[in-house]
DNA sequence: TTCCGGGTCATACTTTAGGGTGATTTTATC
DNA sequence: GATAAAATCACCCTAAAGTATGACCCGGAA
C-alpha cells in the first residue's frame, strides 16, 4: 500500500518531467518560429524551473514524509460498563449474595473448582451454591444458568 | 476507481503544465517590456528558481494529499442489538459454520442432547464439533467457549 | 430462647461434558 | 478426478457437573 502510493507518486514525478520537457521544447520550438531573441538564455532559465521544481518536489516530499505516517487502528473497547443488578427479579427468584457471585463466575466460564479457590471455600460449597441456585432460577445447567442471568440482568 | 484516480491525476499535470506555460509566457511578456536581461539576469533567473521551487512544494504537498486520507479509524460503541459477525476472527481461529451453530446452542444453554436434537445429528457429532471447537478457541468448558465467542463478536 | 435462612462442608451417586482415536461421507476446490 | 476440508458417527475413558441427603455454625427475627 506505501510502497504503490510511493511508487504512483514517482511515477507522478517522472510523467511530470517529461511533460516539463515537452513543454519547454515546444515553448523552445515557438521561441524559434517566431520570437528569437536569446537563444541560451532560455535554455538556462528552463533549466532552472526543472531543477528547481523537482528540488521542490524533492523537497516537500522528503519533509512531508514523517507527516504521512498516520496510521491509526482503533478497535472497540466492550463497551457495558453500566451494568445495573436488578434487585426485583434478584429478589423475586430469591437467589442469596453468595449465589449471585458463584453466577457471576460462572459466566466468566470458571469451574466450580475454580470458583471454589477464588471465593476460598470448598468445591463442595460451591456445588451447594449452584444447585440451589438453579432450583432459585428453574435451571438445570450453568449455561442455562448464566444465560438467564444476563437476560434478567443479575449479571451483566 | 483505479482510472479515475489516473485520470485525476493526468488532470493534475495537465493543470499544472498549462500554468507553468502561462508563467513562462508572462515571464517572457515581463522580458519583453522592460528588457531585464541585460542588468538584472541573477535577479531573474533567481525569481525563477524561487517561482518553480515553490511551485514544486505546491505540487508535491497537493499529491501526496490523498496518501493522508488512507487513515481508517473504527470506532464501534457496541449498540448491542446489531449483532455483526466477526467474520475476521471466525476466519482467524478457523471455525467452521457448523460449529458456529454449536456454539450458539450452547450460549443458549443447550445441552449436548439437545443440540443434537436441534441440529439433527448425534450426541457424538455435537461432542466432536465442540471438541474442535475448543482446540480452536483456546478453551476447555462450554461456558469458556461462550464467554469467550460473546467477547470476540462470534454470538450476539 | 427458639427458630430460620444463609453459608459452610461432606459423602454418595448419576448425568453430562470433554479428550482421544479412528472411520466414512459429503462438499468444495484446484 | 484428485485433494483437502468439513461434517458425520462410534467407542472408550476420565473429569466435571449436578442431585440428594445430612450436618454444623451463626446472626437476626419472632
Amino acid at each position: 500500500m506505501i510502497a504503490g502510493n510511493f511508487f504512483s507518486k514517482n511515477k507522478m514525478v517522472l510523467l511530470y518531467g517529461a511533460s516539463l520537457a515537452i513543454l519547454l521544447f515546444l515553448l523552445k520550438w515557438l521561441e524559434l518560429r517566431f520570437i528569437i531573441y536569446d537563444y541560451s538564455f532560455e535554455i538556462y532559465a528552463g533549466s532552472i524551473a526543472l531543477i528547481f521544481t523537482s528540488l521542490g518536489i524533492w523537497l516537500a516530499l522528503k519533509l512531508a514524509k514523517p507527516k504521512m505516517q498516520t496510521v491509526i487502528v482503533e478497535r472497540e473497547v466492550y463497551a457495558g460498563a453500566d451494568f445495573i443488578l436488578n434487585a426485583k427479579e434478584q429478589a423475586a427468584l430469591g437467589v442469596s449474595k453468595r449465589e449471585l457471585e458463584v453466577l457471576e463466575l460462572m459466566a466468566e466460564g470458571l469451574s466450580n473448582d475454580e470458583i471454589a479457590g477464588r471465593l476460598f471455600v470448598s468445591l463442595n460449597t460451591v456445588k451447594t451454591h449452584s444447585s440451589k441456585l438453579f432450583e432459585k432460577m428453574e435451571v438445570s445447567r450453568r449455561t442455562q444458568a448464566v444465560e438467564k442471568g444476563k437476560r434478567l440482568r443479575l449479571i451483566p
